[in-house]
RNA sequence: GCCGAAGUGGCGGAAUGGCAGACGCGGCGGACUCAAAAUCCGCUGUCCUUACGGGCGUGAGGGUUCAAGUCCCUCCUUCGGCACCA
């Protein structure tokens, strides 16, 4: 038998497609709204290292699906780009003097010939790459939006600094300390910034979540990010000072157990108001304070510190002076930047409490409590956080966390002290990077009329050349060292300006690709409306999770603010996510170079071919969960391969299959059907596994059940089926065919069996017609020999009998 | 600490509350071959039994149910996220 040649018919078919343009996507009104499909990949960095098995799981998921949707009358839109700008391909130049365009094209270039080489049905036309200039004008274009509506703006607060990559950093950017990127410890740096007002739109980020599908646990995570709580924001006068504190608490109820107030070193007032006394200390702990890491000010050092000011604070509800404490376990970039603590209910301020000696006074008792029957207590023993009813809160005594929250609130308001207040964890989005392989921020900064946006005209402004790439490290980035590109004339009054140095971070880019692709060589508009209308919104986005909280959000973000402004027709970008789950090496630990445990897909084609790691990686297991991978398994959908190239040398018969294989065929359609419907390929692989195993064993295969075989495995293995397709005479590509129908009524089988159970426990079958009458099997199972074994001298108490299912005998 | 996901043969995994282990890998046995590779056929959770058959089995322990891998409670382990957010 010959072995199936596919590194004759891979290339074959591939050059085949791009000559016919097989998978260009058009713009035809023929095919009604609900018949389009947008499916979308999280487009590649691409890197020095080429392609990782990682990235032809999602692509193969979503290539697969396309395929379907296109056999079953849908018109699809599937392209591919490259998420082009970022540190790797500027480090390599730092390194090497290697501009990194040329590194970049060069790595695309790799990239581009080994995702064509497993044959994806991508429409090539549409391929972008965020660091051309064509591109990123659009890119710049949509931040001046963002400045016009007034959601950009400079901040000089302290921000989270990679010293490493010399560059800030993204809150969302900082894991465990850590920047992201290279695990170099994050410090604070005090530096000009630009920031983009992503908390302007905090609360439609959170609601909007609830219209979209996506997998629960990326939207509870960036549920989490946002960090919405409710509660009251409550003003406590100072004894003897004209200066109000404001803080935000999420437990009002809690206010007669304020013992005393804390505010971040950060805080504005605090120079204000520490009295003479104190100031020298309270410097020192500031300026400690300032010196100190975020990490170093949580997770190092959870031993609470602090400082009394020197102040006293009234609390409204009940007169009692309170001090006024500075500590850095408040943070000056959440609420109002102080609290009201509340030592008995609140962990961190009980910590703090007990080590600086504060009075503790128990507000809340726990349901039921002898405590709260009385409305009293003494000092408490422990912190009790949870909610319960009140005491020791005067006329409130005895009313739930909940009615006294309401209570107060409204109490508060009354006095004009306070009101309802909602907060959120979400903090603005820190958007400019003291790099240079990025977008240039589109700002000309004039001493007259400060920063004002460049022209939209004059867009792009384009990356200069440099000298050199290497950051400076002192905030600005390396374009500043170029006078003539940084010196300019002001847009609005033409008098001498200077360039913003910055450059945008990596997300940038990937915040609005998905519409550059709709229309991806436009010059006039990032993408013409009525393409936006016809494709929009993405119906399918298939990626890794590492963006949970990172690029989902921020193009989320960009988005609302283009539907605000009126540029596209949804509220959300991406109406249904799946995160693929994560191919591990065959040790089961994640894929590294240091581990020496990663794979290269182009191997794995070069030995075994693209259609058999399709297969394998969809076998593997269900897409949405990690698996390790090994190479031993993937001889098994070679096989499957082998199996199919091994019947397509049988002669076909023009005969119909008999009436069993006749109903397996239709009962594969189905299963095959319904599973790459649902994503679940691994199972579709499974069902046509054990059709193939059958028709391998006929001497002549019946034509009509080999086309629809050959139609059923072209999504999974497409060059394959293009050649079958061929051999057995179809026409053109396999992939114009119609996707095969199955009757319902041969997808059942001509008897089945019945177990029939006594006590739980399986004794016996029974072989019967489908559909035989419930009260027939009962009788067939009582009537049973091995039954009666078991049911001998013992009473039948009852007898279950599920149709088609099973039957169980109840004994006494 | 908090939130989320997951624990099933030697391995990857399958199973609308209704026959646990489909399909594949690996292993064992056989056919073909001078021989090997490839291919094909059979067996392959575990324990007891020569066999027929039976007991036990889905991380641990309880519970609901005629029936639980699946539902409920407690716990353990692994992975992911968050972590002084008042």
């Amino acid at each position: 038998m010959a072995k199936y040649p596919f590194s004759e018919i891979e290339p074959k078919w591939q050059a085949y497609w791009e000559k016919e343009k097989t998978f260009k996507a058009v713009e035809d009104p023929s095919f009604p709204p609900d018949k389009r499909r947008y499916v979308l990949d999280m487009f590649p960095y691409p890197s020095g290292a080429g392609l990782h098995v990682g990235h032809p799981e999602g692509y193969t998921a979503t290539d697969i699906y396309c395929r379907y949707l296109r056999a079953n009358g849908y018109n699809v839109l599937h392209p591919m780009g490259f998420d082009a700008f970022g540190l790797p391909a500027e480090n390599y130049a730092i390194q090497t003097g290697t501009h990194p365009k040329i590194t970049t094209d060069a790595n695309i270039a790799r990239f581009r010939e080994q995702i064509k080489s497993l044959g994806f049905s991508i429409d090539w036309d549409r391929e972008v790459a965020t660091c051309d200039a064509d591109y990123y004008k659009w890119t710049q274009w949509i931040f001046v939006q963002l400045f016009k509506k007034g959601l950009a703006y400079e901040s000089d607060a302290p921000i989270n600094w990679c010293p490493s990559c010399k560059t800030g950093l993204a809150n969302e950017e900082v894991k465990d300390g850590e920047c992201d990127r290279c695990g170099t410890k994050v410090t604070r740096k005090r530096i000009r910034q630009w920031i983009l007002k992503i908390t302007a739109y905090a609360d439609r980020l959170l609601a909007d979540l609830d219209g979209i599908q996506w997998p629960e646990d990326v939207g509870i995570m960036q549920r989490n990010w946002i960090g919405r709580s409710e509660g009251a924001s409550v003003r406590f006068a100072l004894d003897g000072r004209p200066e109000t504190v404001e803080v935000y608490t999420t437990r009002p109820d809690t206010l007669f157990g304020a013992t005393y107030m804390v505010l971040a070193p950060e805080h504005p007032l605090v120079a204000a108001i520490t009295t003479q006394d104190r100031k020298a200390e309270v410097d020192a702990y500031v300026e400690a304070a300032a010196a100190k890491s975020d990490l170093e000010r949580t997770e190092l050092s959870k031993d609470k510190t602090g400082v009394w000011t020197g102040v006293l604070a009234i609390n409204p509800v009940n007169g009692r002076k309170i001090p006024v404490w500075i500590s850095d376990y408040v943070l000056a970039s959440y609420g109002t930047g102080a609290i009201m603590a509340v030592p008995a209910h609140d962990e961190r301020d009980w910590e703090f409490a007990v080590k600086f000696r504060l009075p503790i006074i128990q507000v809340v008792a726990e349901e039921g409590s002898p405590a709260a029957r009385v409305g009293t207590c003494g000092d408490p023993e422990a912190c009790f956080s949870g909610e319960g009813v009140a005491v020791n809160s005067g006329e409130f005594n005895g009313l739930s966390t909940a009615d006294f929250k309401k209570a107060i609130t409204a109490w508060l308001e009354k006095q004009g002290i306070g009101k309802a207040a909602v907060n959120y964890k979400l903090r603005d989005w820190l958007f400019s990077r003291q790099r240079y392989w990025g977008e240039p921020i589109p700002v000309v900064h004039c001493s007259k009329c400060g920063a004002v946006p460049v022209d939209e005209k004059d867009l792009p402004v384009r990356l200069p050349e440099v000298t050199s790439y290497a950051p400076t490290g002192t905030g600005e980035s390396p374009l500043a060292n170029i006078p003539e590109w940084v010196n300019t004339a002001c847009p609005k009054c033409g008098g001498p300006a200077k360039r913003e140095t910055n450059t945008m971070p990596q997300w940038a880019g990937s915040c609005w690709y998905y519409l550059r692709y709709l229309d991806p060589k436009n010059p006039d508009a990032f993408a013409a409306r009525d393409k936006i209308d016809y494709w929009m919104p993405v119906n399918l986005y298939v990626g890794g999770k590492e963006h949970a909280v990172l690029h989902l959000l921020y193009a989320r973000f960009w988005h609302k603010v283009l539907f605000d402004l009126g540029f596209v027709n949804t509220k959300e970008p991406f109406q249904r996510l799946v995160n693929q789950g994560m191919i591990l090496g065959e040790d089961n630990q994640k894929m590294s170079k240091s581990r020496g445990n990663v794979v290269n897909p182009d191997d794995i084609v070069r030995e075994f071919g693209a259609d058999a790691m399709r297969v394998y990686e969809m076998f593997m297991g269900p897409l949405v969960v990690a698996k390790p991978w090994a190479t031993a398994g993937l001889v098994g959908a070679s096989r499957f391969l082998e199996r199919l190239w091994a019947v397509s040398e049988k002669p076909l018969a023009d005969a119909k299959p008999d009436a069993e294989l006749e109903r397996l065929l239709h009962k594969t359609i189905r299963k095959v059907s319904e599973d790459t419907e649902s994503l679940a390929f691994n199972t579709a692989i499974s069902a046509m596994m054990v059709l193939s195993n059958e028709v391998a064993k006929l001497d002549s295969v019946p034509r009509g059940l080999w086309r629809d075989f050959v139609t059923l495995v072209a999504p999974y293995a497409p060059h394959l089926a293009e050649e079958l397709w061929q051999r057995m005479g179809g026409k053109g590509s396999v992939s114009k065919q119609a996707w095969p129908s199955y009757d319902p009524a041969l997808c059942v089988d001509a008897e089945i069996e019945v177990p029939v159970s006594v006590n739980g426990k399986l004794r016996d079958k029974l072989v019967v017609a489908p559909g035989t009458a419930e009260k027939e099997l009962e009788t067939l199972a009582l009537a049973s020999p091995k039954i009666a074994e078991w049911t001998a001298g013992k009473q039948v108490a009852k007898v279950i009998v599920v149709k088609d299912r099973m039957v169980n005998i109840v004994v006494k």
